[in-house]
DNA sequence: TACGCATTGCGTATATGATACGCATTGAGC
DNA sequence: GCTCAATGCGTATCATATACGCAATGCGTA
């Protein structure tokens, strides 16, 4: 790994592959990176990507705006270590699971639950992923099929495949008031009843009247997101099948 | 449809569903909000979502800035409008096409192809489809599994597994620069090259190896995303002999 | 034909936000 | 105790969204 990695990389990258100068004399930090990520996490998970300002994080922080800007060089770069540091690490499996299915399906349900703990990173996520954390994600995903026939390029279109399944699910959930809130707007639901007109949209208007966009009683709300990952994995069952008997 | 619809909707949506009041006498418009949202959809096609504010709107239709607040009554609304127009009309076929999966194929190639053109419409869209246009959409999707045996509910999240597919994989294709540009970052296969730590990221490093990441020799660029379609719609295949079975 | 007013166009002002620049502050090592 | 590097932050600037109200204009009507 050559130490002229980043030389145009955005400066977050630098530090997050550990390429930070070791700084020794000076006055005592009161701020820290991990201060200002952890807080600008919080800020952006309690009141939306929106309400993260620069100013509003200082004063959370207690500092000034401007002394954020010792620890980040701009409000991007900012980003780009909430978006490192907000997914943890991911689940833990070997170089080969035997149970692929298993495996995968654990990866899928808890990047799930990191997009519904952190709605913003769908929002922001729009370049491709080249810091450790979501590298993580990627390799263990990877890793899931590694005991399966699969050639190198069919794993990674797997991967991606469920990768873009679970971000929409969960940001489709997000989006979704689940609750008719006292002030605004009714539910997703009574207002597509309304809309779903017969006559111009035929297949909609028999979706809403067969309920579909109703809560279902006694469900939990993954089980939709389950369904959907059962079909999409049943297809990868196939893909694997042919490459096993080819 | 009754005429109380959108009380506490955004302005947009009364628009779109034909709401508008019929103004008579005045003064005759010199803008009008067909020709705001073209310029806004042009100007964010060339030049980017970020590039996109109220004043360089303005600059381009050659009127003051508060000019376009009487046609739309913030940001917001307009890029709802965007979101209804960008998209244009869905693909036509009938209620229950006998091909399921070449009718799905090809609302999924049309949709890809729209958010090619329109990348910062996976940008924009946040919030759960209300508008005609993206309606539209939809239920051309739903339409499409009409001759098949699956249920209302499946079928609704077969559709939303494809259009969540075909949205990321859109917004991946163009959040990666194809060729290494003359200023700024390297490719990002050679970045990959270099990060992957085979030790850290032992599947990652394979990948990178069997130039996963690469660009095909002799590929057309959706490729890669007709390959991932097809994994997807054997799963739905399952569902559908599955359902045919039961 | 001339007038009145509804409706549009836009100038001004304000609030919020990002961030460049440079000085003040401070504490570790000498 | 002194020095100086590195931090904290005050001030200023620029971009942006948008509230508010006046000015411009042309249709319906007298």
């Amino acid at each position: 790994m050559p130490d002229d990695i980043g030389n145009e990389l955005p400066h977050a990258l630098n530090v997050l592959w550990g390429r930070a100068k070791p700084k020794g004399r000076g006055r005592t930090p009161a701020l820290s990176l991990e201060r200002i990520v952890a807080a600008a996490i919080t800020l952006a998970d309690e009141e939306g990507l929106a309400a993260l300002s620069m100013a509003r994080l200082a004063e959370r922080l207690g500092c000034a705006p401007m002394s954020l800007y010792r620890h980040v060089t701009g409000k991007d770069d900012l980003q780009l270590f909430m978006l490192a540091a907000a997914p943890g690490t991911p689940p833990e499996f070997g170089t080969a699971p035997a149970d692929w299915r298993g495996s995968l399906t654990r990866w899928a349900v808890e990047l799930f639950g990191v997009y519904l703990r952190h709605p913003w990173i769908a929002q922001l996520a729009n370049s491709p992923p080249m810091d450790p954390g979501q590298l993580a994600w990627l390799d263990a995903a990877l890793r899931s099929l590694g005991g399966t026939p699969l050639d190198p390029r069919a794993r990674f279109s797997v991967v991606m495949l469920v990768l873009h399944y679970v971000r929409g699910a969960a940001q489709l959930l997000t989006s979704i008031p689940a609750e008719p809130e006292e002030g605004a707007d009714r539910a997703y639901a009574a207002l597509l009843t309304e809309l779903a007109d017969p006559d111009r949209f035929p297949a909609l208007a028999r979706a809403v009247e067969a309920g579909v966009f109703d809560p279902q009683a006694g469900a939990a709300p993954d089980d939709d997101f389950r369904a959907g990952l059962d079909h999409l994995l049943d297809g990868v069952g196939v893909a694997i099948e042919r490459a096993a008997g080819a």
